[in-house]
DNA sequence: CTGGCTAAACTTTTT
DNA sequence: GTTTAGCCAG
């Protein structure tokens, strides 16, 4: 049957040949070189809706992204396209591509589907980095390795040493040489930690993030699982690929040995995850693991930037001294060069750019087609209160959770370990909860659980601790009846709330400004069909806006951007403000050691340019105040502009100084004070 | 044993 | 500013 495939046409001809390659035959392995604002979603959701429209089976279709947003963005492009081409009603066609998520999101469905088969309970639970941080201490005191002479390196610490070691599937001492020099001395004790760490997972069901890669990439090593592993799947594709690490290739080479029906799309301009392990040579390397080698397709036209922005972004990452994709051209002309911004201080800076992002608002650009992008989540706080006094709604992306909040992990502790009571960093901390029961009790406790075949009944058979009074009844009662599941989901919510509520009055001096927190918590779990569902997505792909914790319908209303850099991977805007373009912030501090870091320093900066479509500004405070330090305190420091723009790069920006005449400045300042008092009487007569 | 206290150390980016 | 180890009263 002849399928119409005018659909392509919209594609150039690079896009074009990657949602071509190898439909309807056998089609090998593939890698598309896709740069910034080069279509690369578009061209992907392009191929799997060619796909689809040529026979192939959307539920064999695995689709591995970097985060749950961008799965999300790619089956509503593709549901577009496809169901315009085979006529389909909406909903039908991205339901059915059931398969699109993140490693770690798909690596937890396909072990709770195939756990039997490799001696694991399908009902573990996933702990995330703050709780595999909370075991790895509680370990850590077991061996007593706290009350060393030698201070021993914190439980942050030696879970990025372990969690380095899985994920770039290294030799312990060589990532100690190379990556956590400082902590090479303890070697001896830090693997024993590990192991200790590794058993005491095990014995409680419960993975972390890189137990859900490892168990995978274990479970790819069976032959027969392997097959049936990969059996289920007829084409694979990755996005993001320069941003993943040894293990993740090590699992996609095993679904995939022969590299049919594989494809991997990425930038290796665009890596900027290393410090989780990523590896850039695993695109480097990709087309060579095959024989014949994998095609090789480059989309090097821009279609988002303007010329001027792209030449200053070309001109930043051409510096960098290992370097393998070419220059980005556009046909977007403009006569706007991107602005560096020289300002007095911080408060200066966020002046500037609350000021530009209400002009370019009256100007028709909306708040939601605006953002500034920072280094570090913090260094956006001055900027965050300037906003709220100026009443400009924004949303922030990166840096501190909803899920953070002590009282949040709480709940989800309760419900974490009714879900398996095994989990003793859930228990630890629900039974820490109530007044008169303490690290002691507690683990006492833990240990009754343990030892017994039953822990639900051991647990009811607990003899009460004499200083926990009521609560304990309250507990074992809720505990008990969420654990044998005599609630429906999500009534449980409500139920854990009342046992906890009157706790946090004591626990906590704001617990009024908390209560609604937990309610919120409640509107989310109703979303989820079950408990384990929940709990899964929950710690896999947390909310991340800081607004989605606020409640507020922030749908259809408009508000500004805030992001890291590195949240803000895969987004454009019409205009891009970035923060502290000052040697100490860009290239970070800490990121200074090597060119290797240097390097990955300024492919963030040049991520960050490559965010914008007509208006860039780089924002350089000559005084910056620092935190955070050791020794002197806070203090400011006068910083100097990011090395990665040097003298011989300035033709390609528009210098300007601001604010140009200070007076100005006064005046605005003085008005401003009189019309809040105007607007808090006016207020005040209702 | 718990829980409140002090002194000291530490602080990027995230699935 | 925030977290953690260690001390001491009840």
């Amino acid at each position: 049957m002849p399928v119409d495939t005018a659909f392509l046409d919209a594609l150039n001809p690079e896009q074009r040949r990657a949602a071509e390659h190898g439909v309807g035959r056998e089609a090998g392995p593939m890698l598309v070189i896709a740069g910034a604002g080069s279509g690369k979603t578009n061209t992907l959701a392009h191929r799997v809706a060619n796909l689809m429209v040529n026979g192939a089976d959307p539920r064999r279709i695995l689709l591995l992204t970097f985060s749950r947003r961008a799965a999300a963005e790619m089956s509503r492009r593709v549901e577009r396209i496809a169901s315009r081409v085979l006529g389909v009603g909406s909903g039908a066609v991205s339901d059915a591509l059931t398969w699109a998520g993140t490693f770690h999101g798909i690596g937890a469905r396909l072990l709770r589907e195939h756990a039997h088969e490799i001696g694991l309970d399908p009902a573990f639970t996933i702990h995330d980095r703050e709780d595999s941080a909370d075991l790895m201490n509680l370990v850590r005191h077991e061996l007593t390795f706290s009350q060393k002479a030698t201070r021993f390196p914190t439980k942050g610490t030696c879970l990025a040493i372990y969690s380095r070691v899985v994920n770039a599937q290294g030799d312990l001492d060589d990532v100690l040489k190379s990556v956590f020099p400082w902590c090479s001395m303890c070697s001896v004790e830090l693997r024993q930690l590990f192991g200790a760490y590794v058993a005491a997972k095990q014995a409680q069901n419960v993975l972390d993030y890189d137990d859900l890669l490892l168990y995978w990439s274990g479970m790819m090593n069976e032959p027969d699982i392997a097959a049936q592993v990969s059996g289920r799947f007829d084409h694979v594709l990755v996005d993001e690929y320069q941003d993943t690490n040894s293990l993740q290739a090590a699992v996609l080479l095993a679904m995939r040995p022969d590299g049919r029906g594989l494809t991997v799309v990425g930038d290796d301009a665009q890596s900027i995850y290393s410090f989780r392990a990523a590896n850039v040579r695993n695109i480097l390397d990709f087309p060579g693991h095959f024989s014949p080698t994998a095609e090789i397709v480059t989309l090097d036209r821009n279609y988002r930037s303007t010329q001027p922005i792209l030449a200053a972004a070309n001109a930043v990452i051409e510096q960098a001294n290992e370097r393998f994709t070419k220059n980005l051209w556009s046909d977007r002309q403009s006569e706007i060069k991107p602005l560096l911004v020289t300002v007095k201080d911080e408060a200066d800076q966020v002046s500037y750019v609350a000021d530009c992002v209400l002009g370019n608002r009256e100007a028709g650009t909306p708040l939601k087609q605006q953002a500034v992008l920072f280094r570090t989540s913090s260094h956006s706080g001055p900027l965050e209160i300037e906003l709220t006094r100026r009443n400009i709604p924004f949303v922030k992306f990166g840096g501190l959770k909803f899920l953070d909040a002590a009282h949040i992990k709480d709940m989800l502790a309760i419900l974490r370990w009714a879900e398996n009571l095994r989990d003793r960093v859930a228990g630890f901390r629900v039974l820490q909860l109530l007044p008169g029961i303490g690290p002691t009790i507690a683990g006492r406790v833990l240990d009754a659980l343990d030892s017994n075949p039953n822990p639900a009944w051991a647990l009811s058979e607990v003899p009460a601790p004499p200083k926990a009074g009521q609560n304990w009844i309250g507990l074992i009662d809720l505990v008990g009846k969420l654990s044998k599941r005599e609630t429906a989901w999500p009534l449980e919510l409500a139920q854990a709330r009342h046992w906890y509520e009157p706790l946090m009055e004591g626990q906590y001096e704001d617990a009024a400004t908390r209560i609604p927190d937990i309610v919120q918590l409640e509107q989310i779990a109703a979303g989820f069909l079950s408990r384990e569902k929940f709990l899964t997505e929950l710690t896999l792909d947390p909310p991340e806006a800081t607004s989605d914790q606020a409640g507020v319908p922030l749908r259809d209303e408009d508000y500004l951007i805030l992001s890291t850099i590195h949240s803000a991977k895969g987004q454009e805007w019409k205009s891009v403000y970035v923060l502290n373009v000052v040697d100490g912030c860009i290239p970070s501090d800490l990121g200074t050691g090597s060119t290797h870091e240097l390097d990955e320093e300024r492919r963030l900066l040049y991520v960050a340019m490559t965010r914008a479509k007509d208006e860039l500004h780089l924002l350089v405070p000559q005084r910056f105040y620092v935190t955070q330090q050791t020794r002197n305190g806070d203090r400011h420091l006068y910083a100097q502009r990011t090395r990665f723009i040097p003298r011989t790069m300035k033709p390609l920006f528009e210098d300007i100084l601001w604010p140009p005449v200070a007076p100005i400045r006064a005046e605005l300042l003085s008005k401003g004070g009189v019309s809040v008092d105007l607007a808090s009487r006016m207020r005040g007569m209702w």
